[in-house]
DNA sequence: CAGGATCCAAAATGATACTG
DNA sequence: CAGTATCATTTTGGATCCTG
């Protein structure tokens, strides 16, 4: 989707450039708590189809943001881990997780709705 | 786009759901700086287009990230200007700005390429 | 199991023209 | 100036079927 080189002089830019996509920051949040196989974040992702995912799990890979390795085993197995550089994403996730929370907690004064009880804004992912 | 409420569990998608969008978070970028018309963001953003960039505006107000003031006046007028939380977001952009930095240098040592000099990196958006 | 290959539907964006 | 409206196009995503 993407090629090297070619980066926006404006550093925010440049990284939206590698990881505006939805999937891909997510993607990253899954693979911070580890190595994972494909069927894994498939299934932790969820909403995401297998075209998809693969897609993205290429782009970061080609972006060196992860690395794929392939078992020569029957059923083949594919793992997913993160670079270094991929880790060190870790406070721009960290920092999207705490202002989460906050909207989170602003949305749930409002509405008169019954949207949810205070500690579910404590949620896992 | 996307209407409020129905706030996914996780606090990085919740947030993801607000400003996945490229041009979201470049239009928080340049309203971090303070008000800005609409014709001053348009061109500083650049490659957007005034149809987009209108859209995704309205998305940000109804989003409660920030306010659009339009003032009775020939020619007309309008500011938009970030309302606290949208400035609560200045986290986020900061880490990732950081980051973007440090992908930049990464980048420029590998390349056999005349890239740019190493103060590139600093260049403003 | 982990995809590659196709075909298709849906959504985002671009280009223009027009207006209060 | 700051939009709105419309049309054409590009991108993206979903659904399937197939295979090492």
């Amino acid at each position: 989707m993407l090629y090297r080189k070619e980066l926006p002089a404006c550093p925010v830019e440049t990284t939206l450039t590698l990881i505006s996509d939805r999937w891909k920051v997510l993607i990253l949040n899954h693979l911070m708590a580890g190595t994972k196989r494909f069927g894994e974040l498939k299934k932790e992702i969820g909403k995401v189809t297998q075209k998809v995912l693969t897609a993205n799990l290429r782009d970061m890979e080609a972006s060196g943001l992860l690395t794929r390795k392939v078992y020569a085993e029957v059923p083949p197995r594919v793992e997913y881990t993160l670079t270094d550089l991929g880790r060190s994403l870790k406070p721009v996730l960290d920092a999207m997780a705490a202002w989460g929370k906050h909207y989170q907690a602003e949305n749930a004064k409002l509405p008169s709705a019954e949207t949810a009880s205070a500690d579910d804004s404590q949620k896992a992912c």
